[in-house]
RNA sequence: GCCCACAUAGCUCAGGCGGUAGAGCACUUCCUUGGUAAGGAAGAGGUCACCGGUUCGAGUCCGGUUGUGGGCACCA
């Protein structure tokens, strides 16, 4: 007799021993049929595998985030096992499951086109239909290898190969396919069901590195049930929706073409949302204590040199050369040029911590396949700042940026924000004594203040250890904006220094920060999270003043400039046309505020309200009116309650 | 940069097998003065991304270039 202790507690004696079908089986219909795996002893295995004493078992359920993940795992074996039956010359890869799917990697000399997508999923469905059984191997390593070259399958021989000689070989065989996998696997390929679907074709470098040969990526979808695929692609399609490229021509922000590819034409609407975020950002900024400077776009390549901008980067920075054969970078970073500012007189200790802030536009020649709307471009405005400071001012500048930073973007929407701490990478300037230093500093800091954080091995700057700030957006996505960086390195490199209490010269630390990164950026990622629905303070044209009758005319006009003394961005329409008509435009252009005016309102010297997204109008006096509108439209205020507009 | 796909009017898109272009919206004019997401009519608008090739003839077929999209790689 077995006794198996289920999560609940509860304990069940069973006739052993017994695999985990046959356990979920013995506690219910509905379990059995959703069960994909099973966690023993805290162990995750087949449900085929055999339990043989006394254990604590989880069953793993489809609908779990676990057993989701084993469905997408499986349902990139079926992908591959399918692309074998009709492609029998291709190789196969790896096919792991990732965020809402899977992708399988393939080589083949031939590409695969949309319609090859058509025929692998229909023979995917063949073979859950199959329901082949799925049962697990384990073979020895040098067998395993010698198997698979056999096969002409010489990528996976040469993943085996490189396993550590303490792992196991496992291979999971189902029908005519066989895989190397660490597994586990569902039973059998009819339970992977029906709700996935093949959703694009990709390139991807063999062991993710560009210098390897290129690959065939198949992505697809896969989850529990019917219902949870539509709602997916539901997302995507709201996802595509909220595209900023695609708010940008129905707002009338912003545009691009080829001549100055990866750099943006801002129209008047988009650039008043940009200005209206840099005079947000420079208040705030002003209050926590930084002073803002500007510096040269264009400066001698030796500056470069010595930050060692140029042996990092130099390939990927704009430059010019005059006359006078000098060479020059247009800036891709405003560092050097705040460096040159601190130097440009004697500094003492008592000036520090000396912060100072740029909205500096840069210019960075990036790979062209980099290139994605307003999110990563070529010439783009960093709201950057650095703070040059001793070693144990470090903590408490930190704080300060953590605070002024979470306190910004709270004001613009986004109260979910993610922390992830990046060290030393590999290519980097510094001793490693240096870095031992900087990187202890920052991670003290971030425990003083109490900082949560993922760990990103090996992603800081080329001269510094550094957190990164992730915004998460309405739909969930993440996007990195703030960044903090904590530098040893370029000051001395720079020949930065500052009288301290002794009298001698000493190096000051230098902070980078940045909270929206890349105004650009930052705009891309606001436009997607609102959908373009802005909050009234930030939208560009905050309100049209309708006119119904051509009677309201000469009063719309007056209305309009009234919002406009007001400091409301606001436009009449007064174009012959109905209401529904203007309604329907100002709405697919995401204008928040619409003021209707007709005969009454002529008449009660009143205006009718009405709000994007929402259904009704509010009639108030116009007065009073500009007193909520002006209220609302300032930084940070709530925005009130409002659907988007479909 | 690499793989795949795409590029037709301001926007969104049609244009089987090659015979020098079409719709809706937007725009202009006229009619309509209409109370909260498209009122009606007429008109104007295109070197079919660019360069080259095949052909009597290319938006259509072939090659190249540029750009865009989706990934990969990169992101100070």
């Amino acid at each position: 007799m077995l006794t198996i202790t289920l999560p609940d507690g509860s304990k069940r004696e069973l006739e052993g021993p017994v695999d985990g079908l046959t356990l979920a089986a013995s506690i219910g219909n509905r379990l059995a049929k959703a069960a994909v795996a099973m966690r023993v002893n805290g162990k995750l295995l087949d449900l085929t595998a055999v339990i043989d004493r006394d254990a604590q078992v989880e069953i793993v359920t489809r609908d779990s985030e676990e057993g989701l993940e084993l469905l997408r795992h499986d349902a990139a074996h079926v992908m591959a096992e399918a692309v074998k039956e009709l492609y029998p010359e291709t190789q196969v890869t790896i096919g792991p499951a990732i965020e809402n799917g899977f992708y399988y990697d393939f080589a083949r000399a031939e590409p695969f086109t949309p319609e090859d997508l058509e025929r692998i999923e229909q023979r995917m469905r063949e073979i859950v239909a199959r329901d082949e059984k799925i049962t697990r191997e384990v073979w020895d390593r040098d067998r395993a290898v010698e198997f698979f070259r056999s096969q002409g399958e010489l990528y996976k021989a040469e993943i085996i190969a490189g396993i550590p000689e303490s792992e196991e070989i496992s291979l999971y065989r189902q029908g005519a396919f066989i895989d190397l996998c660490r597994g586990p696997h569902l039973p059998s390929t009819g339970r992977l069901g029906q709700a996935f679907k093949l959703l694009k074709l990709a390139g991807a470098y063999w062991r993710g590195d560009s210098r390897n040969e290129m690959l065939q990526r198949i992505y697809g979808t896969a989850w529990a049930d019917e219902k949870q695929l539509e709602a997916y692609l539901k997302r995507l399609e709201e996802a595509e929706r909220r595209d900023h490229r695609r708010l940008g021509k129905q707002m009338d922000l912003f545009h691009f073409q080829d001549e100055a590819v990866g750099a943006v034409f801002w129209h008047d609407k988009g650039w008043t949302l940009f200005r209206t975020l840099v005079d947000y950002l420079r208040e705030r900024q002003r209050a926590a204590g930084f002073l803002e400077v500007n510096t040269p776009e264009i400066m001698d390549r030796s500056l470069w040199e010595a930050s060692g901008h140029w042996e990092a980067y130099g390939e990927n920075m704009f430059t010019s050369r005059t006359e006078d054969e000098r060479v020059w970078a247009i800036k891709p970073m405003n560092c050097p040029g705040h460096v040159q500012v601190f130097k440009s007189e004697l500094r003492s200790y008592r000036d520090l911590p000396y912060r100072v802030a740029e909205f500096g536009k840069v210019h960075r020649y990036e790979p062209s396949g980099a290139l994605h709307g307003l999110m990563r471009v070529r010439a783009f405005t960093q709201d950057d700042a650095h703070i040059f400071c001793t070693e144990s001012q470090i903590t408490e500048e930190t704080g300060r940026v953590c605070n002024l930073l979470l306190r910004i973007y709270r004001d613009l929407g986004f109260d979910d924000v993610i922390i992830r701490y990046a060290d030393r990478p590999a290519k980097r300037v510094g001793d490693d004594a240096v870095w031992d230093r900087a990187e202890a500093a920052l991670l003290a800091a971030m425990r003083e203040l109490g900082l949560e954080y993922k760990h990103n091995k090996g992603d800081g700057a080329f001269y510094g250890p550094k957190i990164e700030f992730v915004l998460r957006d309405a739909i969930g996505r993440e996007w990195q904006c703030g960044t903090l960086q904590v530098d040893f390195n370029l000051p001395g490199r720079l020949g930065a220094s500052y009288v301290g209490e002794d009298g001698n010269k000493h190096t000051p630390v230098m902070l980078h920060r940045a909270i929206f990164g890349s105004l650009e950026r930052f705009i891309g990622v606001l436009l997607e999270h609102y959908a373009g629905a802005l909050p009234l303070w930030l939208a560009p044209l905050q309100i049209v003043v309708a006119t119904i009758t051509s009677d309201a005319d000469e009063y719309a006009r007056q209305v309009a400039q009234r919002c406009n003394e007001r400091g409301l961005r606001a436009e009449a329409d007064t174009r012959n046309e109905k209401i529904n008509y203007k309604v329907r435009e100002h709405s697919l252009a995401k204008v928040p505020v619409i003021l209707a005016v007709g005969k009454r309102e002529v008449e009660e010297r009143t205006v009718s309200i009405r709000r994007l997204g929402g259904r009704g109008q509010q009639v108030l006096p116009l007065e009073q009116a500009l007193d909520a509108l002006a209220a609302e439209a300032r930084p940070g205020a709530a925005a009130p309650a409002a659907e988007a507009a479909a």
